[in-house]
DNA sequence: CCAGAATTACACTGATCTGTGAACCACCCA
DNA sequence: TGGGTGGTTCACAGATCAGTGTAATTCTGG
């Protein structure tokens, strides 16, 4: 299994298709065959390039939380005000689901690999801690006194507006909305509006 | 394939082995020939009961929506106090989640079967439009002049704790709190409070 | 022009999957 | 006693799946 610096063209071209066609029509679904088909390029150079359908799953997965992270990162950057920056992540979001309908991809990758010991596993829990993260910094660098369980909460926000986003309602408005009331409650408080204990 | 109520103890026996097993350990990841070993019973009782497997995960969808939606029944009314029936749905959802630690069956279910016409689309479509209705009418039975952007929000809250449940963060606490919050100052105000528009 | 790497073509294995056919058996009720 | 229903047994069809072996071919850099 090689590394991604040594990707080749065909393999970043199978990449691409594995990760369109896992993302829509599910990984258990998606067979190599199908995957060489729409790449373009033979099942015999999937293999010699990812090794098995493990190994492509898995950088099926990096890649894109990579690109995520990416769009995040360059969102929050964006932002000059560090208040409006907290809340860059939700923005970003809608970018990112304009593409992206059916859900968070690594909870529906967990849901079909439930196996622990899948590196999947690690892939989507550092996404989510890093998201965390991520909201706890934010939310430092703005001023909040009290990060951590306004950073748990945005999470929860977070998720909540990606796992209804097939419902077609638009609970990333007033999640956004939320969200930045939460933080401007934050500030004016020091952190403790709400807060339990 | 034979309704609900012709249901024979096979049957019963045969799709309580296939819930387990399909929300343990995924639906497409799991054979007949499985569901059948862990029943005692046979596969040619497994398709004489319901035809094919996939009336199989669309009976399974179904009995476990009929279970939760009782439970949060259960809850909602064993309240006395109808602001705190509004967030009842969260009680009940700290009592699922003792026993179900892998998510939003139906989430992990369209993760897995992205074809819309799949009946088990309808199923969790119905279950969360469910959920969002019995928000809105406690909401307006709790007093707050503007139900419908609460259900909306809570509703959020509610699916990104389930979301966020795996990652072993305290966020049903966190969200039952905020959702708390929610109702309280929904009442305050008459439900004008952080709404836009 | 050449060497080595990447890719192709294609046949194949072995496992697994959903679903079926048909005979047989056990129980219950009339 | 005799059906009828529900369950079992077991072999099997047909499809699909991940993954391999090998020889031929194309691409690329020196």
């Amino acid at each position: 299994m090689p590394e991604e610096r040594s990707r080749t063209p065909a393999g970043q071209r199978i990449l691409a298709a594995a990760e369109e066609l896992f993302y829509e029509r599910g990984i258990t679904a998606v067979g190599v065959d199908l995957i060489a088909e729409h790449s373009g390029l033979t099942k015999r150079t999937l293999y010699n390039q990812f090794g098995s359908k493990d190994h492509l799953v898995t950088a099926y997965l990096t890649e894109r939380d990579q690109r995520w992270r990416t769009l995040v990162r360059d969102t929050v950057d964006a932002c000059a005000d560090p208040v409006e920056a907290v809340t860059a992540p939700f923005a970003a979001l809608r970018t990112w689901g304009r593409t992206n309908t059916r859900g968070c991809a690594f909870v529906n990758a967990l849901a079909e690999l439930p196996d622990p010991a899948h590196p999947a596993h690690r892939v989507a829990a550092d996404q989510k801690h890093w998201l965390l993260d991520l909201f706890r910094e934010l939310a430092t660098a703005a001023g909040c006194a009290h990060p951590a369980p306004l950073a748990t909460r945005l999470l929860v926000l977070h998720e909540g507006a990606l796992a209804t986003q097939p419902l077609a309602l638009d609970t990333l408005a007033e999640s956004t909305d939320l969200a930045r009331g939460l933080v401007r409650a934050s500030l004016r408080t020091g952190g403790r509006d709400g807060t339990r204990r």
